[in-house]
DNA sequence: TTATTACGTTTCATATCATGAAACACGTAT
DNA sequence: ATACGTGTTTCATGATATGAAACGTAATAA
């Protein structure tokens, strides 16, 4: 909590311009002068020092811009950083041709878990969630995998002043009732999602852990839930699956105990 | 080509301390003033915009600061804009199931091929090239792919000023040898990279174009040189395959005709 | 304890530097 | 021809970014 705002306002114009190409894709210094309430000589110095910076490109005929791919490099930088997607790749696609159902991996994003990776299932009917998106943690098996293996306080503080969106009427709705579900899933060692944020969707989650026994990701397989029984013989099978991925993995992040903590 | 050098100094600063904190990880206020020759006051200042815009964070207890995923997610989706990866994955995974080899998407940036989706080789000696990183485009299969079907004055504007390096014997070492090359792919279809880049690793490229006819992106097959005989049936064989999937993929993008302009 | 160091943070006087109105250049449409 | 639509450049103005210095806090040394 910063005592006084003291941004630097070109800095928060530049940022937002970025961010406005972002969601529209080629734009005029005008446009985006209206659209942000600049005056175009503003929007075109910002723009022509992102440009000389290699963050937008200037179309040569129709001489409006759009982002550059930099942002795509530098974000799978960062996201390389730790290794993770290419330490995961071998256990995601063991678990993809073993259950032949789409399998993610994701971080946490603050109160959100962020898909970074994901092999999509073979079958016609399958899960799809596209990498790069980020979905509430309390909603989704992958984010409340990670947030049982987060501790206690961190999860309070991230979630205080988040917003319980009921997505379906499973969706948990309030900070007790996470908490509660916290602790189950973290006695049991894995997470699930029965239809709890996309009416159909059904998935199951374990967390990946490090030295400190905090995760630092987490694994999970999605399906269509009308394909398997809810806790059924072929489910569990795949929970089996799932969690010794997510345990040999975690081994490769320096954890180095049981499911428990 | 700006007349003038009319950039904004905050912004640039800002945008530095992004980069800064993309190649190290986590940075204190006094390392980031060091690094960039900068005061820490108004390091303090720049970074606690960036963070009030979400692009980076505080680690609570070391106090340091290090780059969100903001980027990771801006993107892609920037990336997925044309929807061009949603759409290639099943080509890809049609060539990777097919050959077992290591697939590839890329896209032009700027004279780079940006690599944005990949299947991995199910073999054990497979390529294995980063997702988000790109290699000059003479230099590979891909962006020779593409190049070829680019307009020839928009590549001399790419390349006029770009510095050909030797990366292996066989590099391409000049404009005119590139779009003599260039002319040979756009008639065959297809290009080829045999360890012009990275001695013992091959690969074929085919374009996807897009109503105009210009490349949108290329697929490529990419192996060890040794398992294949250069330009026999196996490798062929492959080219095939390739070629067919860049066709139908290239008619998602409205293409309509022929190998051939 | 008390001093010392090292760090992030905040303050504030200063003038640099970002700002937007207006003029410009170059199109295209009327 | 004329009028509007771009993106671009100029330039006088003062708002605002700046860095030195002071502050707060925590960890370490004496």
């Amino acid at each position: 909590m910063t005592k006084k705002d003291n941004h630097v306002q070109s800095v928060i114009r530049a940022l937002e311009i970025i961010e406005f190409l972002n969601e529209k894709k080629e734009q005029g210094v005008t446009q985006i002068g209206e659209a942000l309430d600049l005056d175009k000589s503003t929007v075109h110095r910002l723009v022509s020092t992102l440009r000389y910076k290699g963050y937008v490109n200037q179309n040569p005929v129709t001489q409006k811009y759009s982002n550059s791919f930099k942002l795509f490099e530098m974000g799978t930088i960062e996201i390389d950083r730790l290794g993770l997607i290419r330490r995961a790749n071998p256990y995601l696609e063991h678990l993809a041709s073993k259950t032949r159902e789409t399998v993610n991996l994701a971080i946490l994003d603050g109160p959100r878990a962020m898909y970074v990776e994901k092999i999509e299932s073979t079958e016609v009917i399958k899960a799809d969630i596209g990498v790069g998106r980020s979905y509430p943690a309390y909603a989704t098996s992958l984010g409340k995998a990670m947030l049982a293996y987060t501790p206690r306080e961190k999860v309070i503080r991230l979630f205080e002043k988040e917003e319980f969106t009921k997505f379906t009427p499973d969706t948990i709705g309030s900070l007790d009732e996470l908490l509660a579900e916290l602790k189950i899933i973290h006695r049991r060692g894995y997470a699930v999602d029965d239809q709890e944020f996309i009416p159909g969707l059904a998935c199951v989650a374990a967390p990946v852990r490090m030295g400190s026994g905090d995760a630092v990701a987490a694994l999970s397989i999605s399906y269509p839930r009308y394909r398997y029984k809810s806790g059924g013989r072929e489910e569990l099978s795949m929970v089996e699956l799932l969690m010794e991925a997510a345990k040999r993995l975690s081994a490769e992040f320096g954890y180095e105990g049981g499911v428990n903590d």
